[in-house]
DNA sequence: TATAAAGGTGAATCCGCAC
DNA sequence: AGTGCGGATTCACCTTTAT
């Protein structure tokens, strides 16, 4: 695989997709320039004997001492995405992290390091969850979200009456016309769209939509460095955001690209 | 304030309660001796403006250096603790922390840079959480619990059945007869019993049930190095497990003291 | 045709058993 | 004493059948 930061790019009037890694292109972004970023970080770094280096796997030694120094490669890799996050968002811009305990203790800790003022921790609770087959733990369900802004001084952007007042009808914890709480209920999406063939880790659109209403307004700069299969694009040009969204697998890049498309498709056709 | 490890120490058959510094007693104990330890850390040292250096408080300067070296400071107490801790626990032993952003990531990531094996975290959903007055921000309805065990090789306790089985009537997450899940929803107390005055950071006793419930046995020691009002030892004793208990403000242990012996007197009683 | 009940499937470990 | 295979486990959801 060769080294270089953008290895594909794809621009319209309400996207900018990149093929390539994150912390290259964002070192060349305008700084203080992103008013929210949507970020879901990988960590297969120290989990199971593996190690990941500019984008490949390596195995690894397995020893005490490589549990420990594979989490602090984690570590590193997370403090520097966060740093280069930093850069490119304006002062009052915030930061959104989700991830399991694999990886958001690490996460959590390093944007506290990095200066980030937390605003709140979000639990993500899955009513649909798979069971737990083993019996020897409670059943997973439910994911961490991290939402921090740039500066404490700064005035962020928290869109209350869209939260308080707004239709969550499938949520168990939300009540209509009560604040929206730090406990989301929202279901995972069972069988993916055929259309676009199976991606383990897909994100509900519901949960990014609320992501996005809650934090930013119509016309803001939304980016997501760990694109995937690209649902914060998919939702962010529905709700008349601009997306910038970053992805070194090529794959996933291409399915980014063919559902941000289709929906910006969907957009000019309902405007007739 | 005197240094001193241990100012107070009271024993029974069913508790051992100390006065004094947990990492100091810590040290004395018999190692993997402990099955169960339960841990609500303090972390004001970094948060406004404070930091606190053996037992009291001294104003820092603000400056933005110092955030980031209250954070590492506190940082440094939470490896500290928790090593201790794992020195004392048995192979097959756990470790339950509780807190909110302020401390969690730095706590959670100290466990698993000191090799422990995270099984579950765990949301504690508050229905009855205060409203935000600001509208700022979501409504802050939940604490984080980690449940990890010290070996990842050891088969720890995890009483399924107790979980699946039990009766929660009041958890609106919890399905009779489905597995327990990694969303709890339990009410924080609203009114303090009056006979022990008022405490700030007072855990529900449901929730430590819950916890003591799950992952140890009639008989087990358990140890809570922060013991606060006493809320860990009352339950467990009330549970027949052996309670070890530290905490090192004089009015907090005798407040413990103070309930736990209440606790045990009405076993007493209730034997007849 | 709609709604309800019944039956089948898949996911991710852990465990015992055979060697 | 390691290794490897196969069965057991639970629950949401889908499909099929029944009312």
């Amino acid at each position: 695989m060769i080294d270089t930061p953008v290895l594909r790019e794809t621009k319209s009037n309400r996207y900018h997709l990149i093929l390539g890694d994150s912390i290259e292109y964002l070192s060349k972004l305008e700084p203080n320039s992103i008013d929210m970023v949507f970020a879901d970080p990988p960590y297969m770094l120290s989990n199971d004997g593996f190690t990941c280096h500019s984008g490949k796997a390596v195995s690894v030694n397995k020893g005490q001492w490589d549990r420990s120094s594979g989490l602090e490669e984690d570590f590193e890799f997370h403090k520097q995405w966060i740093s280069a996050v930093r850069r490119v968002l304006k002062p009052e811009g915030t930061l959104w992290v989700s991830g399991t305990y694999h990886s958001i203790y690490a996460c959590g800790f390093a944007l506290q390091l990095l200066q980030f003022h937390i605003l709140n921790d979000i639990a993500w609770y899955k009513p649909n969850a798979s069971p737990n087959l083993s019996r020897r733990y409670f059943t997973a369900s439910h994911e961490t979200l991290i939402w921090a802004r740039k500066d404490k001084g700064a005035r962020h952007t928290f869109n209350y009456d869209a939260m308080r007042n707004g239709d969550f009808p499938k949520d168990i914890i939300k009540a209509p016309g009560k604040q929206m709480r730090s406990v989301w209920s929202i279901s995972t999406p069972r069988k993916w769209e055929k259309r676009y063939g199976k991606h383990p880790t897909q994100k509900p659109e519901a949960l990014i939509e609320r992501v996005i209403m809650s934090s930013t307004k119509e016309g803001d700069y939304v980016l997501d460095p760990f694109m995937g299969s690209g649902t914060t694009g998919v939702v962010a040009v529905r709700m008349g955001r601009y997306f910038i969204g970053v992805e070194k697998e090529k794959d996933y890049f291409d399915l980014a690209l063919r559902r941000i498309k289709d929906e910006e498709a969907r957009i000019q056709t309902s405007l007739f």
